[in-house]
DNA sequence: ATTAAGTATCTCAATGATTGAGTTAAAGTA
DNA sequence: TACTTTAACTCAATCATTGAGATACTTAAT
């Protein structure tokens, strides 16, 4: 019956910690965005940019971050501007735009991310290999989870 | 070897797996917020009263949303406006307020977690009760981790 | 009591990001 | 060729956010 309870307190409160992780993501971003002149739509459009495996387009990223076509062109002038981005225009398809980051863009990823990495490291140390499997599969799981939830029309 | 290279691939992507889940909260956030009138800020806003074990106040939730007091001020009279919270003067300091949430914040709430609560009971049945506990602690961690950056004055 | 300093919240003009409708240009289709 | 669709952009209007300052209240010191 200890296990029973331990279980159902744990099932609740995942929620409230995935909430409160992505909070403090938000808050940290948030931050940065102001310390460094940008918007913190701008650093969530930067990250997609990074983490996109290959060159993402402004469409895309209006998907991603749920945005309308003025604000993807108006964020993308604003990280050009800065040196941040480059536009590329497709040459098969002339009406498409690739996103290329460049060093400014890369710098200002490795100084937003270092702390991050460490607090990341910090907490990587505490596992054994496979509780850290485990964490990324849960993690993964989360994630195809989230990802379905955005296809479904009538969910929210 | 194998257990070796496999490790240091996982540790590199929790970085892209954090910053991803993130970003699908972020986006289905949006999403809901504009669906029901309200702003990413306000649903941030909603989210922290709620998650509040007391009832919160607005320079608490300047600090926690890293907000100025005009923005803050603005996001209550909105919440209030369209009835979701209610602002309560401390009877012993009554420089003081406090936000308390309606019946219209809740309903909209339940609405809003209910897809998230689908998704997260659907990642839940697929681990056993001892993954959880170690997935739980994780993210447990993380959420030290994150805290802890937060105080650190030129962690970035 | 009185004064000074500190704190919590709010006000408001200026800034500027976002929206939403419409435009341009390129690609696919009949 | 004309029609439809798609990608990205333009621009006026809207409205959230900023940042400085005002207001009201509390606390500590004299």
């Amino acid at each position: 019956m200890k296990g029973d309870s331990e279980e159902s307190i744990d099932l609740l409160s995942f929620a409230v910690r995935l909430r409160r992780m992505t909070a403090e993501f938000n808050r940290i971003a948030h931050e940065f965005a102001h310390e460094h002149g940008l918007h913190p739509t701008d650093v969530q459009a930067l990250m997609k940019i990074f983490d996109a495996p290959s060159p993402i387009t402004p469409s895309r990223l209006r998907e991603e971050l749920n945005l309308t076509s003025g604000a993807v062109t108006a964020c993308l002038d604003r990280l050009e501007r800065a040196g941040h981005i480059r536009r590329v225009r497709d040459a098969h398809d002339r009406r498409v735009v690739h996103l290329h980051y460049l060093g400014a863009a890369q710098e200002l990823a490795a100084v937003f991310f270092r702390p991050l990495g460490r607090s990341t490291d910090n907490v990587l140390r505490r596992f054994s290999p496979e509780e850290l499997r485990t964490a990324a599969a849960f993690l993964d799981a989360m994630n195809e989870e989230l990802e379905a939830l955005r296809a479904e029309p009538g969910s929210h």
